[in-house]
DNA sequence: GGAACTGAACTGACCGGTCAGTCATCCCAT
DNA sequence: ATGGGATGACTGACCGGTCAGTTCAGTTCC
Protein backbone atom coordinates (compact mmCIF):
# COMPACT_ATOMS: atom_id res chain seq x y z
CA UNK A 1 0.00 0.00 0.00
CA UNK A 2 2.78 2.53 0.50
CA UNK A 3 4.87 0.74 -2.13
CA UNK A 4 4.45 4.07 -4.90
CA UNK A 5 4.47 1.25 -7.83
CA UNK A 6 1.90 -1.02 -5.85
CA UNK A 7 -0.61 0.44 -8.19
CA UNK A 8 0.77 0.78 -12.09
CA UNK A 9 -1.09 3.07 -14.22
CA UNK A 10 -0.25 1.66 -17.73
CA UNK A 11 -1.23 -2.22 -17.77
CA UNK A 12 -0.04 -5.10 -20.50
CA UNK A 13 -3.29 -6.33 -21.95
CA UNK A 14 -2.90 -9.77 -19.84
CA UNK A 15 -3.05 -7.47 -16.75
CA UNK A 16 -5.71 -5.04 -17.94
CA UNK A 17 -7.17 -8.87 -18.06
CA UNK A 18 -6.63 -9.49 -14.21
CA UNK A 19 -7.77 -6.20 -13.03
CA UNK A 20 -11.21 -6.64 -15.06
CA UNK A 21 -11.81 -9.84 -13.28
CA UNK A 22 -10.99 -8.79 -10.06
CA UNK A 23 -13.39 -5.57 -10.50
CA UNK A 24 -16.12 -8.03 -11.65
CA UNK A 25 -15.47 -10.48 -8.94
CA UNK A 26 -16.01 -7.78 -6.54
CA UNK A 27 -18.43 -6.29 -7.86
CA UNK A 28 -20.65 -9.60 -7.79
CA UNK A 29 -19.40 -9.68 -3.97
CA UNK A 30 -20.18 -6.19 -2.96
CA UNK A 31 -24.01 -6.65 -4.69
CA UNK A 32 -25.06 -8.78 -2.44
CA UNK A 33 -22.92 -8.33 0.96
CA UNK A 34 -22.41 -5.80 3.02
CA UNK A 35 -19.27 -4.38 3.33
CA UNK A 36 -17.48 -6.28 6.33
CA UNK A 37 -18.86 -9.59 4.63
CA UNK A 38 -17.39 -9.70 1.69
CA UNK A 39 -13.53 -11.19 2.52
CA UNK A 40 -10.60 -10.05 0.22
CA UNK A 41 -10.01 -13.74 0.32
CA UNK A 42 -13.32 -14.31 -1.80
CA UNK A 43 -12.79 -11.54 -3.98
CA UNK A 44 -9.32 -13.45 -4.79
CA UNK A 45 -10.99 -16.76 -4.78
CA UNK A 46 -14.31 -15.53 -7.32
CA UNK A 47 -11.40 -13.79 -9.58
CA UNK A 48 -9.77 -16.87 -9.54
CA UNK A 49 -6.69 -15.02 -8.28
CA UNK A 50 -4.54 -15.29 -5.15
CA UNK A 51 -5.18 -12.53 -2.31
CA UNK A 52 -1.81 -10.81 -2.37
CA UNK A 53 -2.30 -10.13 -6.25
CA UNK A 54 -5.62 -8.20 -5.84
CA UNK A 55 -3.14 -5.77 -4.10
CA UNK A 56 -1.27 -5.33 -7.03
CA UNK A 57 -4.00 -3.64 -8.61
CA UNK A 58 -5.47 -1.99 -5.55
CA UNK A 59 -4.19 -0.28 -2.47
CA UNK A 60 -6.60 -1.72 -0.32
CA UNK A 61 -10.19 -2.82 0.33
CA UNK A 62 -11.76 0.66 0.49
CA UNK A 63 -10.38 1.94 -3.02
CA UNK A 64 -11.63 -1.99 -4.51
CA UNK A 65 -14.84 -0.71 -3.37
CA UNK A 66 -14.19 2.93 -4.32
CA UNK A 67 -12.98 1.43 -7.78
CA UNK A 68 -16.37 -1.10 -8.23
CA UNK A 69 -18.48 2.33 -7.44
CA UNK A 70 -16.67 4.82 -9.87
CA UNK A 71 -16.25 2.79 -13.09
CA UNK A 72 -19.60 1.42 -13.11
CA UNK A 73 -20.98 4.95 -13.06
CA UNK A 74 -18.39 6.05 -15.76
CA UNK A 75 -20.05 3.05 -17.92
CA UNK A 76 -23.47 4.08 -16.92
CA UNK A 77 -23.04 7.71 -17.88
CA UNK A 78 -21.10 6.28 -21.48
CA UNK A 79 -24.27 4.58 -21.83
CA UNK A 80 -26.85 7.80 -20.83
CA UNK A 81 -24.68 9.90 -23.29
CA UNK A 82 -24.62 7.60 -26.14
CA UNK A 83 -28.14 6.76 -26.30
CA UNK A 84 -29.64 10.38 -26.06
CA UNK A 85 -29.26 12.07 -29.55
CA UNK A 86 -32.86 12.07 -30.53
CA UNK A 87 -34.15 15.03 -31.58
CA UNK A 88 -37.35 14.50 -29.95
CA UNK A 89 -37.03 15.29 -26.39
CA UNK A 90 -39.83 13.14 -25.35
CA UNK A 91 -38.06 10.47 -27.58
CA UNK A 92 -34.62 11.34 -25.69
CA UNK A 93 -36.60 10.95 -22.64
CA UNK A 94 -37.18 7.67 -23.16
CA UNK A 95 -34.05 6.30 -24.40
CA UNK A 96 -32.21 7.77 -21.19
CA UNK A 97 -34.41 5.75 -19.35
CA UNK A 98 -34.13 2.65 -21.41
CA UNK A 99 -30.35 3.13 -21.21
CA UNK A 100 -30.56 3.33 -17.63
CA UNK A 101 -33.02 0.98 -16.96
CA UNK A 102 -31.56 -1.59 -19.59
CA UNK A 103 -27.98 -0.74 -17.47
CA UNK A 104 -29.22 -1.45 -13.98
CA UNK A 105 -31.05 -4.59 -14.84
CA UNK A 106 -28.03 -5.96 -16.79
CA UNK A 107 -25.84 -4.68 -13.75
CA UNK A 108 -27.94 -5.58 -10.68
CA UNK A 109 -25.34 -4.71 -8.47
CA UNK A 110 -24.63 -1.08 -9.43
CA UNK A 111 -28.09 -0.55 -8.77
CA UNK A 112 -27.65 -1.62 -5.40
CA UNK A 113 -24.90 0.06 -4.66
CA UNK A 114 -26.13 3.00 -6.07
CA UNK A 115 -28.83 3.62 -3.59
CA UNK A 116 -25.95 4.01 -0.65
CA UNK A 117 -24.93 7.03 0.77
CA UNK A 118 -21.85 8.65 0.54
CA UNK A 119 -20.86 7.74 4.22
CA UNK A 120 -21.69 3.99 2.95
CA UNK A 121 -19.28 4.18 0.56
CA UNK A 122 -16.39 5.74 1.63
CA UNK A 123 -15.11 6.51 4.85
CA UNK A 124 -12.07 8.01 3.72
CA UNK A 125 -12.72 12.05 2.45
CA UNK A 126 -10.94 11.35 -0.74
CA UNK A 127 -12.91 8.74 -1.82
CA UNK A 128 -16.07 10.30 -0.27
CA UNK A 129 -15.19 13.21 -2.40
CA UNK A 130 -14.65 11.08 -5.93
CA UNK A 131 -18.48 9.34 -5.05
CA UNK A 132 -20.05 12.45 -4.65
CA UNK A 133 -18.71 13.94 -7.82
CA UNK A 134 -19.68 10.57 -9.74
CA UNK A 135 -23.21 10.93 -8.26
CA UNK A 136 -23.44 14.54 -9.19
CA UNK A 137 -22.54 13.70 -12.91
CA UNK A 138 -25.04 11.12 -13.38
CA UNK A 139 -27.79 13.32 -11.91
CA UNK A 140 -26.48 16.25 -13.94
CA UNK A 141 -26.56 13.21 -17.82
CA UNK A 142 -30.12 13.08 -16.64
CA UNK A 143 -31.01 16.53 -16.15
CA UNK A 144 -29.30 17.51 -19.44
CA UNK A 145 -31.96 15.57 -21.10
CA UNK A 146 -34.64 17.51 -19.33
CA UNK A 147 -33.12 20.68 -19.68
CA UNK A 148 -32.99 19.93 -23.75
CA UNK A 149 -37.23 19.08 -23.42
CA UNK A 150 -37.69 22.16 -20.62
CA UNK A 151 -35.99 24.41 -23.66
CA UNK A 152 -38.11 23.36 -26.07
CA UNK A 153 -41.29 23.93 -24.02
CA UNK A 154 -42.05 20.26 -23.53
CA UNK A 155 -41.71 19.87 -20.12
CA UNK A 156 -42.27 22.04 -17.22
CA UNK A 157 -39.37 21.65 -14.79
CA UNK A 158 -39.29 24.02 -12.06
CA UNK A 159 -36.62 22.40 -9.67
CA UNK A 160 -34.47 20.72 -12.60
CA UNK A 161 -31.81 18.41 -10.63
CA UNK A 162 -34.37 17.50 -8.22
CA UNK A 163 -36.88 16.34 -10.74
CA UNK A 164 -34.00 14.46 -12.34
CA UNK A 165 -33.04 13.04 -9.10
CA UNK A 166 -37.02 12.12 -9.22
CA UNK A 167 -36.46 10.69 -11.66
CA UNK A 168 -33.58 8.35 -11.32
CA UNK A 169 -35.42 7.36 -7.97
CA UNK A 170 -38.41 6.15 -10.14
CA UNK A 171 -36.05 4.08 -12.30
CA UNK A 172 -34.39 2.62 -8.77
CA UNK A 173 -37.54 1.64 -7.02
CA UNK A 174 -39.07 0.61 -10.63
CA UNK A 175 -36.38 -2.04 -10.82
CA UNK A 176 -36.50 -2.99 -7.53
CA UNK A 177 -39.89 -4.12 -7.03
CA UNK A 178 -39.53 -5.54 -10.61
CA UNK A 179 -39.25 -8.92 -8.72
CA UNK A 180 -42.79 -9.33 -9.86
CA UNK A 181 -42.12 -10.01 -13.23
CA UNK A 182 -42.79 -6.90 -15.38
CA UNK A 183 -40.58 -6.83 -18.96
CA UNK A 184 -38.10 -3.82 -19.02
CA UNK A 185 -40.15 -2.37 -21.78
CA UNK A 186 -42.88 -2.20 -19.68
CA UNK A 187 -40.85 -1.00 -16.69
CA UNK A 188 -39.73 1.87 -19.14
CA UNK A 189 -43.12 2.90 -20.27
CA UNK A 190 -44.74 2.87 -17.30
CA UNK A 191 -41.71 5.01 -15.72
CA UNK A 192 -42.39 7.51 -18.59
CA UNK A 193 -46.04 7.66 -18.82
CA UNK A 194 -46.09 8.23 -14.79
CA UNK A 195 -43.67 10.87 -15.34
CA UNK A 196 -44.68 12.87 -17.88
CA UNK A 197 -48.52 12.43 -17.24
CA UNK A 198 -48.43 11.52 -13.77
CA UNK A 199 -51.11 9.22 -12.31
CA UNK A 200 -53.97 11.59 -12.04
CA UNK A 201 -57.02 11.70 -13.33
CA UNK A 202 -58.57 15.07 -14.34
CA UNK A 203 -62.23 13.92 -12.49
CA UNK A 204 -63.55 17.43 -14.57
CA UNK A 205 -61.69 16.50 -18.09
CA UNK A 206 -61.91 13.39 -19.56
CA UNK A 207 -58.88 13.11 -21.43
CA UNK A 208 -56.74 9.92 -22.00
CA UNK A 209 -55.44 8.98 -24.77
CA UNK B 1 -26.00 -14.04 23.74
CA UNK B 2 -26.52 -17.67 24.77
CA UNK B 3 -27.78 -16.73 27.86
CA UNK B 4 -31.51 -17.23 27.44
CA UNK B 5 -33.29 -14.49 29.72
CA UNK B 6 -30.23 -11.94 28.19
CA UNK B 7 -33.38 -10.16 26.00
CA UNK B 8 -36.29 -9.87 28.41
CA UNK B 9 -39.09 -9.14 26.65
CA UNK B 10 -41.08 -7.26 29.59
CA UNK B 11 -39.46 -4.29 30.80
CA UNK B 12 -39.76 -1.89 33.74
CA UNK B 13 -40.19 1.60 32.40
CA UNK B 14 -36.73 2.56 33.28
CA UNK B 15 -35.21 -0.34 31.15
CA UNK B 16 -37.53 0.55 28.28
CA UNK B 17 -36.02 4.03 28.53
CA UNK B 18 -32.47 2.62 28.58
CA UNK B 19 -33.61 0.33 25.50
CA UNK B 20 -34.73 3.50 24.02
CA UNK B 21 -31.28 5.19 24.46
CA UNK B 22 -29.48 2.54 22.67
CA UNK B 23 -31.33 2.34 20.04
CA UNK B 24 -31.41 6.22 19.37
CA UNK B 25 -27.73 5.67 19.68
CA UNK B 26 -27.56 3.10 17.34
CA UNK B 27 -29.71 4.85 15.19
CA UNK B 28 -27.25 7.83 14.94
CA UNK B 29 -24.55 5.83 14.67
CA UNK B 30 -25.43 3.55 12.01
CA UNK B 31 -27.11 6.66 9.70
CA UNK B 32 -23.40 8.45 9.51
CA UNK B 33 -21.32 4.98 9.30
CA UNK B 34 -20.75 1.25 7.84
CA UNK B 35 -21.93 -1.60 9.67
CA UNK B 36 -18.15 -2.24 10.28
CA UNK B 37 -17.19 1.50 11.47
CA UNK B 38 -20.23 1.50 14.05
CA UNK B 39 -18.38 -0.07 17.42
CA UNK B 40 -20.42 -1.43 20.01
CA UNK B 41 -18.11 1.00 22.48
CA UNK B 42 -19.26 3.74 20.53
CA UNK B 43 -22.85 3.16 20.84
CA UNK B 44 -22.35 2.27 24.27
CA UNK B 45 -20.86 5.52 25.32
CA UNK B 46 -23.43 8.00 23.03
CA UNK B 47 -26.05 5.80 24.85
CA UNK B 48 -24.79 6.40 28.50
CA UNK B 49 -24.77 3.22 29.23
CA UNK B 50 -21.89 0.24 29.89
CA UNK B 51 -20.70 -2.00 26.62
CA UNK B 52 -22.15 -5.00 28.29
CA UNK B 53 -25.41 -3.51 29.15
CA UNK B 54 -26.23 -3.10 25.42
CA UNK B 55 -25.91 -7.45 25.79
CA UNK B 56 -28.69 -7.62 28.24
CA UNK B 57 -30.82 -5.84 25.40
CA UNK B 58 -29.60 -7.23 22.42
CA UNK B 59 -28.56 -10.26 21.73
CA UNK B 60 -25.38 -9.10 19.11
CA UNK B 61 -24.30 -6.19 17.07
CA UNK B 62 -26.50 -7.60 14.07
CA UNK B 63 -29.70 -8.00 16.40
CA UNK B 64 -29.36 -4.40 17.34
CA UNK B 65 -28.78 -3.11 13.80
CA UNK B 66 -31.60 -5.07 12.13
CA UNK B 67 -34.07 -3.88 15.24
CA UNK B 68 -33.60 -0.14 14.72
CA UNK B 69 -34.51 -1.10 11.27
CA UNK B 70 -37.82 -2.72 12.28
CA UNK B 71 -38.95 -0.20 14.75
CA UNK B 72 -38.21 2.38 12.12
CA UNK B 73 -40.65 1.10 9.80
CA UNK B 74 -42.95 0.31 12.12
CA UNK B 75 -43.36 3.76 13.32
CA UNK B 76 -43.26 5.00 10.06
CA UNK B 77 -45.98 2.86 9.16
CA UNK B 78 -48.10 3.73 11.89
CA UNK B 79 -47.39 7.66 10.43
CA UNK B 80 -48.64 6.87 7.48
CA UNK B 81 -52.29 4.91 8.73
CA UNK B 82 -52.58 7.49 11.30
CA UNK B 83 -52.46 10.39 8.63
CA UNK B 84 -53.85 8.72 5.95
CA UNK B 85 -57.51 9.91 6.85
CA UNK B 86 -58.98 11.79 4.96
CA UNK B 87 -62.00 11.26 2.43
CA UNK B 88 -60.28 13.16 -0.85
CA UNK B 89 -58.00 10.85 -2.78
CA UNK B 90 -55.53 13.71 -3.40
CA UNK B 91 -55.75 14.58 0.44
CA UNK B 92 -55.35 11.56 1.26
CA UNK B 93 -52.22 10.74 -1.14
CA UNK B 94 -51.01 14.77 -0.11
CA UNK B 95 -50.74 13.70 3.82
CA UNK B 96 -49.23 10.09 2.85
CA UNK B 97 -46.10 11.98 1.34
CA UNK B 98 -46.38 14.44 3.97
CA UNK B 99 -45.97 11.72 6.75
CA UNK B 100 -43.42 10.28 4.82
CA UNK B 101 -41.05 13.10 4.29
CA UNK B 102 -41.29 14.29 7.65
CA UNK B 103 -40.76 11.02 9.31
CA UNK B 104 -37.45 10.91 6.99
CA UNK B 105 -36.32 14.40 7.26
CA UNK B 106 -36.78 14.11 10.74
CA UNK B 107 -35.33 10.40 10.91
CA UNK B 108 -32.26 10.93 8.47
CA UNK B 109 -30.92 7.30 9.44
CA UNK B 110 -33.99 5.72 8.61
CA UNK B 111 -33.85 7.31 5.15
CA UNK B 112 -30.50 5.71 4.49
CA UNK B 113 -30.97 2.92 5.93
CA UNK B 114 -34.26 2.34 3.62
CA UNK B 115 -32.55 2.38 0.69
CA UNK B 116 -30.14 -0.76 1.52
CA UNK B 117 -31.19 -3.38 0.28
CA UNK B 118 -32.50 -6.91 2.05
CA UNK B 119 -29.03 -8.64 1.54
CA UNK B 120 -27.29 -5.44 2.85
CA UNK B 121 -29.10 -4.90 5.96
CA UNK B 122 -28.63 -8.73 7.23
CA UNK B 123 -27.14 -11.86 6.10
CA UNK B 124 -28.78 -14.26 8.37
CA UNK B 125 -31.66 -15.65 6.50
CA UNK B 126 -34.28 -14.87 9.64
CA UNK B 127 -33.17 -11.21 10.20
CA UNK B 128 -33.35 -11.16 5.88
CA UNK B 129 -37.13 -12.50 6.12
CA UNK B 130 -38.24 -9.76 8.88
CA UNK B 131 -36.47 -7.35 7.20
CA UNK B 132 -38.57 -7.78 3.70
CA UNK B 133 -41.55 -8.32 5.34
CA UNK B 134 -40.45 -4.68 6.87
CA UNK B 135 -40.73 -3.16 3.11
CA UNK B 136 -43.00 -5.01 1.61
CA UNK B 137 -45.60 -3.62 4.43
CA UNK B 138 -44.46 -0.03 3.99
CA UNK B 139 -45.07 -0.64 0.53
CA UNK B 140 -48.47 -1.96 1.42
CA UNK B 141 -49.56 1.03 3.30
CA UNK B 142 -48.75 3.17 0.42
CA UNK B 143 -50.45 0.83 -2.33
CA UNK B 144 -53.60 1.00 0.25
CA UNK B 145 -53.60 5.16 -0.04
CA UNK B 146 -53.08 4.84 -3.70
CA UNK B 147 -56.16 1.69 -4.08
CA UNK B 148 -58.32 4.12 -2.17
CA UNK B 149 -57.88 6.45 -4.83
CA UNK B 150 -58.33 3.83 -8.06
CA UNK B 151 -61.16 2.73 -6.67
CA UNK B 152 -63.12 6.33 -6.48
CA UNK B 153 -61.37 6.93 -10.13
CA UNK B 154 -59.24 9.31 -9.21
CA UNK B 155 -55.75 7.55 -10.03
CA UNK B 156 -55.08 5.42 -12.74
CA UNK B 157 -52.53 2.92 -11.62
CA UNK B 158 -51.97 -0.19 -14.01
CA UNK B 159 -49.40 -1.57 -11.89
CA UNK B 160 -50.68 -0.51 -8.62
CA UNK B 161 -47.46 -2.21 -6.03
CA UNK B 162 -44.89 -0.72 -8.78
CA UNK B 163 -46.35 2.59 -8.17
CA UNK B 164 -46.64 2.40 -4.70
CA UNK B 165 -42.53 1.88 -5.34
CA UNK B 166 -42.27 4.84 -7.70
CA UNK B 167 -44.11 6.90 -5.15
CA UNK B 168 -41.65 5.89 -2.55
CA UNK B 169 -38.66 5.90 -4.87
CA UNK B 170 -40.08 9.93 -5.33
CA UNK B 171 -39.94 10.95 -2.39
CA UNK B 172 -36.44 9.10 -1.24
CA UNK B 173 -34.36 10.46 -4.30
CA UNK B 174 -36.26 13.96 -3.65
CA UNK B 175 -35.06 14.22 0.27
CA UNK B 176 -31.64 13.00 -0.78
CA UNK B 177 -31.00 15.92 -3.61
CA UNK B 178 -32.90 18.16 -0.83
CA UNK B 179 -29.16 19.37 0.02
CA UNK B 180 -29.99 22.21 -2.05
CA UNK B 181 -32.71 24.00 0.11
CA UNK B 182 -36.80 23.06 -0.44
CA UNK B 183 -38.58 23.10 2.41
CA UNK B 184 -39.99 20.12 3.71
CA UNK B 185 -43.65 21.82 2.10
CA UNK B 186 -42.20 22.39 -1.55
CA UNK B 187 -40.96 18.84 -1.44
CA UNK B 188 -44.01 17.61 -0.76
CA UNK B 189 -46.35 19.76 -3.49
CA UNK B 190 -43.68 19.14 -6.19
CA UNK B 191 -43.46 15.10 -5.51
CA UNK B 192 -47.39 15.24 -5.25
CA UNK B 193 -47.45 17.55 -8.78
CA UNK B 194 -45.25 15.17 -10.45
CA UNK B 195 -47.03 11.60 -9.69
CA UNK B 196 -50.45 13.44 -10.24
CA UNK B 197 -49.71 15.24 -13.43
CA UNK B 198 -46.07 14.65 -14.42
CA UNK B 199 -43.71 17.07 -15.81
CA UNK B 200 -45.13 16.95 -19.60
CA UNK B 201 -46.82 19.91 -21.16
CA UNK B 202 -49.27 18.86 -24.25
CA UNK B 203 -48.19 21.25 -26.06
CA UNK B 204 -51.72 21.00 -27.93
CA UNK B 205 -53.60 21.92 -24.94
CA UNK B 206 -52.49 25.38 -23.20
CA UNK B 207 -54.09 24.29 -19.70
CA UNK B 208 -52.22 25.17 -16.65
CA UNK B 209 -53.41 26.14 -13.38
C1' DG C 1 -30.87 -7.86 49.86
C1' DG C 2 -30.65 -8.57 45.35
C1' DA C 3 -31.16 -7.43 40.64
C1' DA C 4 -29.38 -4.50 37.35
C1' DC C 5 -25.65 -1.62 35.97
C1' DT C 6 -20.77 0.06 35.59
C1' DG C 7 -16.21 0.09 33.95
C1' DA C 8 -12.35 -1.90 32.92
C1' DA C 9 -9.90 -5.65 31.75
C1' DC C 10 -9.82 -9.74 29.15
C1' DT C 11 -10.24 -13.27 25.40
C1' DG C 12 -10.12 -15.07 21.10
C1' DA C 13 -11.81 -15.23 16.47
C1' DC C 14 -11.30 -13.14 12.56
C1' DC C 15 -9.54 -10.88 8.55
C1' DG C 16 -6.90 -7.07 6.17
C1' DG C 17 -2.59 -6.66 4.67
C1' DT C 18 2.34 -8.43 4.07
C1' DC C 19 6.37 -10.63 2.38
C1' DA C 20 9.54 -14.45 1.63
C1' DG C 21 9.48 -17.60 -1.64
C1' DT C 22 7.94 -19.52 -6.35
C1' DC C 23 7.18 -19.31 -11.05
C1' DA C 24 6.83 -17.52 -15.74
C1' DT C 25 8.96 -14.87 -19.22
C1' DC C 26 12.31 -12.74 -21.64
C1' DC C 27 16.98 -11.71 -23.02
C1' DC C 28 21.53 -12.33 -23.88
C1' DA C 29 25.84 -14.98 -24.16
C1' DT C 30 27.62 -18.91 -25.74
C1' DA D 1 19.13 -22.91 -30.34
C1' DT D 2 19.74 -23.04 -25.58
C1' DG D 3 20.70 -22.57 -21.04
C1' DG D 4 20.95 -19.66 -17.33
C1' DG D 5 20.08 -15.78 -14.91
C1' DA D 6 17.62 -11.50 -14.19
C1' DT D 7 13.27 -9.41 -13.62
C1' DG D 8 9.02 -8.88 -11.70
C1' DA D 9 4.37 -10.68 -11.23
C1' DC D 10 2.04 -13.99 -8.42
C1' DT D 11 1.20 -16.94 -4.32
C1' DG D 12 -0.64 -18.06 0.20
C1' DA D 13 0.84 -18.95 4.92
C1' DC D 14 1.33 -15.97 8.39
C1' DC D 15 1.19 -11.88 11.44
C1' DG D 16 -0.77 -8.43 14.18
C1' DG D 17 -4.38 -5.42 15.19
C1' DT D 18 -9.02 -4.93 16.07
C1' DC D 19 -13.32 -5.61 18.16
C1' DA D 20 -17.45 -8.39 19.42
C1' DG D 21 -18.66 -10.37 23.22
C1' DT D 22 -17.58 -11.91 28.24
C1' DT D 23 -16.37 -11.58 32.95
C1' DC D 24 -16.11 -9.74 37.43
C1' DA D 25 -15.55 -6.91 41.42
C1' DG D 26 -17.54 -3.05 42.96
C1' DT D 27 -21.73 0.28 42.91
C1' DT D 28 -26.37 1.93 42.53
C1' DC D 29 -31.10 1.60 42.63
C1' DC D 30 -35.46 -0.53 43.94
Amino acid sequence: MQNPDSIPSDLTPAQEERRRAILEAAERLFAEGRFDEVLMEDVAEEAGVAKGTIYRYFADKESLYLTVLTEGFEELQRQIRSEAASPDPVDRLERTVRAVVEYMSRNRFLFRLMGRDESEAARRREHRYRWKVQRAQLVEAVAQVLRYGQERGAFDLPHLQADAQILLGMIRSCIRSNEQGLAPDQIVSEIVRVFLHGVGREPSRGDES
